[in-house]
DNA sequence: AGTGGTGATTGATAAATATCAATACAAACT
DNA sequence: AGTTTGTATTGATATTTATCAATCACCACT
């Protein structure tokens, strides 16, 4: 093994910053380090199956992720798109070991998967880490509670506005971004059908509001979409 | 003080057994002994105010709660119906200390208010007790993950469908049951509107599916709910 | 018994949204 | 270049659902 994959390899090393893992000590870094497999996953394929036994922790080290449910007939809810520095715990651990959910890759990804056996011991010997792991879950929660209250009482141009917003402040970190969304998933994050979608993308782009050019958009209006989100 | 009190005051006596709570110690029992304050609450008071500070983990001792997230313009949704046994926990905690979801009486209440202090305190010294809340907090999430797909993929009658159940199920253990719950509350519950709500809680005692009468019900035909449900 | 208030119910209508069908487009593959 | 395949787009239509307005029923208070 050279040098290069030994700091690959070596989680205290790790280039990326995972939410609460600055709280874990050498030795619990190496716990890590033991117990996790470098995995690739190609763009489409699925890194968490809902209903399948949960039995690791994966933290997205390059590529973009889309969290889903899987609801009735084959249709889908997108909760989140994760970047690299994110990591996935299943909500499954500690209780019934299944995802509640699933996770598929929108670009190639790279991940490290921890078994949950070492994310288990660390969160029992580290009470810091096991504060900011239930921080972390209180955060996703949040989450919910927005796209609950967005599903609820917003009509479909709000949800949209929601999604642009959310995909440029949120996980592209800019006012123009490349998307490897489909339109399809694009409407399962405002959960609208796709069709409705592409009409409200139309009107936002006739108005001036944004710019798109199949995948690539420009926020123009940041404030007129957050009014039109913000009246529901 | 007397004999009766001191039982009442007791956490380590207290007839309930909230989630968890049977990893502690006495020591750690006695902890949240010296924080807790008994409160009661009338119908209609609330208990968490959404924005607010977040001050405190209330244990539910007897009367039931609506948990629910103030929308927009005035609008509301319900969460969740607690029950004796139950707690709360703002996922403000170890956050921004506010609480992201309001909780109000549908019944008078009794509650024991226990400080963040003392609940940090165990949480950081007790392992068992951090991993029960982590695992209570997991299944409130895969109630929120129900929810998105009852609200994103079912049509009306399939949420009413679903609130019927849960009340039957989850809140009143039983097939006949009086709730305090208005007719707004319910089509909070069920995301459709009062009217809406009203229509469907017809059709389904025209069908013969439940027994109505104010605000007793009745599930008759279970099996035909949850086709209902199932169906979307 | 009369009055006022609140929540429940009903009916009529308008608005929001999905669905269906047809077409366009672009990439991948002979 | 032609064909296939999958996604994107558009238009027409049907469905779903909310809103508005009116009426009803029940309870508390005078």
């Amino acid at each position: 093994m050279n040098n290069a994959q030994l700091l690959i390899n070596n989680c205290a090393s790790c280039n990326l910053k995972f939410y609460g893992f600055d709280t874990m000590s050498t030795e619990q870094l190496n716990i890590f380090k033991e117990s996790h497999c470098r995995v690739e996953f190609k763009k489409g394929e699925t890194l968490i199956k809902q209903g399948a036994r949960c039995s690791n922790l994966v933290c997205i080290k390059s590529g973009y992720v889309k969290m889903h449910v899987e609801g009735l007939g084959g249709k889908s809810l997108i909760i989140k798109v994760l970047k690299p520095g994110d990591f996935i715990i299943s909500p499954g651990i500690f209780d019934d070991y299944r995802n509640h959910f699933s996770a598929s890759a929108i670009t190639d990804v790279n991940t490290c998967l921890i078994s949950i056996d070492a994310f288990s011991n660390v969160f029992h010997s580290n009470d810091q880490f096991a504060e900011s792991i239930l921080r972390h879950n209180h955060q996703l929660m949040q989450t919910l509670y927005n796209q609950l209250i967005n599903l609820s009482h917003k009509k479909m141009t709000g949800r949209v506005a929601d999604t642009l917003l959310y995909l440029s402040n949120e996980v592209y970190e800019s006012n123009i971004f490349y998307t490897t969304l489909s339109r399809q998933d694009m409407a399962d994050l405002s959960s609208v059908s796709k069709e409705s979608l592409i009409r409200i993308l139309k009107d936002f782009k006739d108005s001036g509001i944004i710019l798109v050019e199949g995948n690539q958009f420009k926020i123009q209006a940041t404030t007129t979409l957050q009014k039109i989100s913000q009246a529901g």
